[in-house]
DNA sequence: AATGAATGAGCGTTCATTCAT
DNA sequence: TATGAATGAACGCTCATTCAT
């Protein structure tokens, strides 16, 4: 990909980290953090949708590698499960207002129907992608006999969710339950075992 | 509440139903559809992120309301579960944009810090009166013997995130799994079992 | 027709006289010279494209006014000839951009379709009023027997263009010819005879 | 000439001929329709402008050139009238846009006034070498005796005046005048031998 | 109290021009 | 010589906000 769109991918992503999505986030803005000039955004996009747009779906991407690329060496499915809920809440944390935006499933109206469909059908696809990825994790507790068999797409979409939910719970520490990170995933893992056993 | 107030915050509510959160959501347009002149909107409100805010607000409070009002005549806990889902599911269904926006936990820099403080502090009361009201519902099926004493916290806020997250999973239709409602309301009544037992 | 409105149209009108159609003709422009806010413009017309169409019409409007408002007084038919070349002649020069640009008879993808359309229904609208104000004074030629019947329309619009061009010609100065103003109105009145005898 | 700079010249020309004068007539444009690179342009001319000024006068002398190239197998006054006013017939309705503009006589603030003098200076030569031109046509028609000797050059300029507009006026078929094109040249070649009598 | 005409800061976008290659 | 990536001034237009009535 060329450097310049790379750098103005960043300081989409920056920017969004730093003041949101609709918090002076202009095009001017854009251009000056990522160091170029205001028209050369318009060499290698569109419109500002695009730029967005564009930006959402590259940050998906790499998230989502980050999210499944596998950790090899860890065979055993407890462990497993415990280093990819630490590995989201990692993410999640560091990037906060994105997966809040994400998690939402839904653009809210910020760009344009077709934009928004091409994010869509993105976001599914690595839905998909994740949910195959946490079937494999979930098949190794399977093998184990720690849990039986899921032959269910639905109960690992809500299995999915849980572990997503819960992690976003923490982060917004939105009442007065307090657990530590580890309580946290301790919680979940015990309901997941609960709900597959 | 002042009478212009009211019409102000339901022309904004009809106008994020229709046209969503970023689209001409313009306070010429709130007035016209208030059917109140534009200087009266700065009467009630201090700022356009302030109609914005209190208007969540207001939507949060009337969706609460029907949320948690109780059908008393169910005493029966299956079926109280399932009312709840199916209220639920038809009040997200009606307001989607709105419900998808609550969901991600954030405003997502619409209006500016204290008044997102004050959305997120009404979010979380109402949280708790949720997590309030659906352990009112675990208790009965407790009583009838159906489930085990739950007594944490957080396992009860799962089964909140469960359940909201089943429905947009069912509303965005995201995937593959096809369900219809009552397949849906089923399956995640098992897994809440499952979880309970 | 509004004040605002009117401060605007000679604003443009001003504009277009000191600097021409292309140079800096911008909507800031326009309101510093009508002494409204650039906002205001657009409280009164759609786009920039209408303000001009809608001025270009606003102008044709008042000419013609101008240019068809008998002299009552004068029945002679000489006179009434030589009275209305001499308007013709004071008009051009005093808004001789305009007057050019109308003349070519196209906007010359100045403005949008319709809007185009729009203004050469008037220029052909105005062109047939002129067209029968010119037959009322050859009329009176007839009546005096200074001239023959004209009972052909074409005639009367290539007196109507001969007019015109020998105005321009004079303006634009555009060779070696050196008349004086009297002497080009003789020398145009003689060919009109020459054409109607 | 350069064989870059007469590409550049027919870019715009084409340009010109299918999109007009202001529709997206840009230097990005001319360079693609050149089949140069965009900053090619500017080692052969200094501005936009230029471009556009050296265009319009390449144009001027090509259709100048096209205008008075004499056809000299016809000695017959009438039919070399008749041909001159068809071969200026279809040069008009060829290229429209291009000589409603010329034929306004200004440039209408589309260049800088050194530029715009430039033009108007070629301008001033062709019309005098029409005129010329026009005057050989009438030698002929003095020497067959159809019409008198013509020492005046205003009428020469009013004659020439006569048939451009007639054309213009065929081609925007300004009013409910109908002619088709033969009768248009006759009514024209009437109306000339009536003054030239 | 209620209004809406007026405003101008600020936005997305275009495009003539430059300059390193 | 020829190029086109990069630029930023300048534009048309929107809309939150004010204020005279």
């Amino acid at each position: 990909m060329s450097n310049k769109k790379e750098q103005i991918f960043n300081a989409v992503i920056t920017h969004i980290k730093e003041e949101g999505f609709l918090n002076h986030l202009t095009i001017s803005e854009i251009a000056k953090k990522a160091d170029v000039g205001k028209g050369t955004v318009y060499e290698y996009f569109n419109s500002k949708d695009e730029v967005i747009a564009e930006t959402i779906i590259y940050m998906m991407e790499e998230t989502s590698h980050k999210i499944i690329s596998r950790q090899d060496k860890i065979t055993n499915f407890k462990d497993a499960l415990y280093y990819h809920i630490k590995t989201l809440m990692h993410l999640f944390i560091e990037n906060s207002s994105f997966h809040t935006m994400l998690m939402s499933q839904d653009i809210g109206g910020l760009i344009n129907e077709s934009l928004k469909q091409k994010i869509m059908k993105k976001l599914k696809e690595l839905k998909m992608k994740y949910r195959e990825y946490l079937g494999h994790i979930l098949q190794q507790g399977v093998k184990e006999g720690s849990i039986q068999e899921v032959n269910d797409a639905f109960t690992v979409v809500c299995i999915g969710n849980l572990i997503v939910t819960s992690i976003m719970h923490y982060i917004h520490n939105c009442d007065d339950i307090t657990l530590d990170k580890d309580e946290l995933v301790d919680k979940v893992l015990q309901i997941i075992l609960k709900i597959l056993t």
